[in-house]
DNA sequence: TACAATTTTTAGGTTAGTCTAAATTAAATT
DNA sequence: AATTTAATTTAGACTAACCTAAAAATTGTA
């Protein structure tokens, strides 16, 4: 069994590789875990002593097919938990991550199945996010952030990369909810602000970050 | 906040004085959390501090009003998970403790607000414990021990002061599960050993040790 | 009441995870 | 290529929670 930290550390690890590339490192690690550059360090060996990652010293770290595994199955956990807190619960989908973090640690596969049963096997978080298998396979469909598209391109919300509260409250208020179709309409050389058509109903302008952050199918 | 060891110790003292009255030793928590009796007393102290509990060396423990609540907040969501389990993903009554055990440290109002209503404001757990209310309050329904009762008496099953599977599982196959009546028919002067009948129906023989931990109304 | 047995505490040590500050390596720039 | 800057690791120390062994206090018993 790996501790409650060993196991953010991996998912840490498991979802910057999946946005940049594949090797780690360790100050990006210890940023999104909030912790300083020397404790990752520590952790890092550690996990590569326990082969759940394979750790080159000053290079990185990528996860070890066992630690992908490990990984997937706490992101299952995580998206799960919060299909059952929206769906059955009544939450918004703004105020769930908090809660799945902490549920994600719960240790019961059996737990898990029958929960996702009871959730009529849903294959996507209230985010978008595509929740893994129990094998931890996930189905990989293809999305685009919104900055990178160009005018006239148009595609339906399918995810964010950021879960915070503010940001998922911002989009709320600004019709910018999961399946509502988007028309690029300028993008501003100057700092990459783009003005979009909602829903062929709404005219708005969003910032580069913002952009980066909205997920699109096109 | 405290930690979820802290919780473990709370909740401990919490179910001893329930039982065995107000103070509690240093020793019967070391066997309840599986620790040193060393270890206790450093957490005593601990707890002490944090005013959590009344702590007298060589005497023994009590929680203070805010110890107790913190506690109760416990033992509410330990039971309102139970009562999720078996519910609603169909696990049985001697399955839910190990997970419960742990979903009971997870820290939001808010959920359990919501899962208690979700789950229809239950009173009691799925062993037949009552549930808290949000205050910490606890609708004490006196229950009595089966080895408690003599000859002629009669009482339906209200709980079990006992969670282990094994335990458990024996009482379900013999018929003893939440709101069965029985009929006290002999107690053994010997050994303590008693005979009732069940649902006027099944007669059956039960050592004292069993009938310690059936709880029953009258 | 005195001694033995039990319970509890103290003392000192361990491990996991964290930190700061200093040293080392790698990357970037001139 | 040499040097500066940035990233990373090492060294040493801290805290929470635990342990064992020894000391102290309490309880039980003769």
């Amino acid at each position: 069994m790996n501790s409650f930290t060993e196991e953010n550390y991996l998912k840490a690890i498991f979802h910057l590789s999946a946005e940049d590339g594949i090797v780690v490192s360790t100050n990006k690690i210890s940023e999104t875990i909030n912790t300083t550059a020397a404790s990752v360090t520590d952790m890092l060996k550690k996990l590569a002593e326990k082969k759940l990652i394979s750790y080159i010293k000053y290079q990185g770290a990528t996860l070890t097919q066992s630690g992908r595994q490990v990984a997937a199955a706490i992101v299952r956990k995580h998206r799960l938990w919060e299909v059952f807190l929206v769906d059955k619960l009544g939450f918004k989908w703004d105020e769930v991550h908090e809660i799945a973090e902490e549920l994600e640690h719960i240790n019961s596969e059996e737990l898990i199945n029958r929960l996702d049963h009871f959730l009529g096997l849903p294959s996507n978080d209230p985010h978008g996010d595509p929740i893994p298998d129990s094998q931890g396979n996930i189905n990989q469909k293809k999305l685009l952030k919104v900055s990178k598209l160009i005018p006239g391109q148009q595609g339906s919300i399918s995810g964010v990369s950021e879960h915070s509260s503010v940001f998922l409250q911002f989009l709320e208020k600004s019709g910018l909810t999961l399946g509502a179709n988007l028309t690029i309409k300028d993008v501003m050389p100057f700092d990459g602000s783009v003005t979009l058509l909602i829903n062929d109903l709404k005219e708005i302008t969003i910032s580069r970050e913002v952009a980066k952050n909205i997920l699109v199918m096109i």
